[in-house]
DNA sequence: TAGATTGTTAATCGATTAACAATC
DNA sequence: TAGATTGTTAATCGATTAACAATC
């Protein structure tokens, strides 16, 4: 299927961790009929500099035309083939907690490619009821019900969090998405992310430590990872009620 | 109180960030009966590598002993202190949908150094209501009742998202940490940090559909930002039941 | 053609890693 | 003293920014 040029270009990590921004910004503009957009435009609603988007976009292939901007349906498929979301990724939620429970019924992921299929979780009281439409599991069903390559979402308290990592990698897993606050290790070829909550806090403590006392000195608190603090005048839409989570 | 020496130091981000890291990695210890411990051992149990922990301690002043390694009450006390720890934040949750409720009922940020106090929605079906233990109430509340610094965790869907942090803004805030999927604008000296759950899973479809393709190259998908997947025979504690939140 | 905007090259900046001298 | 381990300096690496030539 891959032809000789494709040959395989190296998209730097820190380009990957931004085209899902991009995506996102560009479904948005397609929503509302924005049908070209200038990189400048395109950095501002996703959030980034114009120079760095057009780095980025650079490692895919040319894409744009000179003196006009980026096809915004070109651009979005160009992106979610990159992505490898051109198919649908399912996923299973392991651990049924509060938390397992919220991204069950989360309604973020479908729009964005992923089906949630599977929960698990190892206390009999909880495997057979049903959440947001699906069954809870246990590893024995899963095992026979996912053959195929699944994302695994890691939502138990960090003390089985290990255990449940290494039950999933035993079935084939090769992708994690941690949210136990702990470490947890897995073969070469697998790979974790993780998204520790408490952390993400602590760090705005400490900038807002900071900031208080060095008020005088007036800095700017523009943070590298969370990004969105730099742009100004990006989209302004409003209004409506809130009752249902993102 | 500042001491004439208290010139201040500045921290890397990168290093702010794994500040964190290293905490909940020296309390778990900690409960452990470890009294002190090496850079390597810390590194490990962390899931960085142990001359980047020392490179980031170094940032923090001279806490080591050579030849024996860190006091782990007395290195928790000082990334503690650094981090801002000292006293406790008081932390308002905007938009009470599936993730709100998770987050307000998340036992993970108590033991960390936050409190959350308020829950706060437009909805009026939902203010009024008691969630994991308090009352939600609408932003003319929280303005009464928030006289003092808070950060505010966004949850509400996306096309609410701004509103809320300008109301926010408003009010004093000036941290926040964004759940909903998009850009969000804020005037200079706030500042944002983003969780946004989908843009993990792409990140995480884009290496595992490299990494099918490229098989017979066998690749190490180390990423960058997940790190924990860096590590090789950390702790090891298993066991136990899995049926509440991490 | 003139104006706009991309794609790329070069310069800067920050973060990671390696090496090792200091010192317990 | 000998062995271990920190803290720091220098080298490498990668990511961001600036500048501008290519070109629609």
């Amino acid at each position: 299927m891959s032809t000789a040029s494709a040959a395989r270009r190296e998209i730097p990590e820190a380009t990957v961790a931004r085209l899902p921004l991009y995506l996102r910004a560009l479904r948005s503009l397609g929503a509302r009929g924005v049908e070209v957009i200038s990189s400048e435009a395109l950095s501002e609603a996703a959030g980034v500099r114009s120079t760095g988007l057009r780095k980025d976009l650079s490692h895919l292939g040319s894409y744009g035309v000179r003196g006009v901007g980026y096809d915004v349906g070109r651009l979005s498929e160009e992106i979610s083939r990159e992505l490898g979301l051109h198919h649908d990724w399912s996923v299973a939620i392991i651990g049924m907690g509060n938390l397992g429970h919220a991204l069950a019924a989360y309604g973020g992921f479908a729009t964005r490619g992923f089906s949630v299929r599977w929960l698990v979780d190892e206390d009999p009281a909880v495997i057979g009821t049903e959440i947001a439409g699906l069954q809870v599991i246990d590893f024995a069903d899963l095992a026979k019900q996912a053959p195929e390559s699944i994302i695994a979402v890691l939502a138990t308290p960090p003390h089985a969090a290990q255990q449940a990592a290494d039950q999933a990698v035993a079935l084939g897993v090769r992708s994690i998405l941690n949210f136990a606050p702990c470490v947890i290790t897995v073969p070469d070829g697998v790979e974790v992310r993780k998204v520790d909550l408490a952390t993400e806090l602590q760090i705005l403590a400490f900038h807002e430590q900071r900031g208080r006392d060095g008020e005088l000195s007036s800095r700017h608190f523009v943070s590298k990872d969370s990004g969105s603090a730099r742009s100004i005048g990006a989209t302004k839409e409003r209004r409506t009620s809130w009752g249902e989570a993102p």
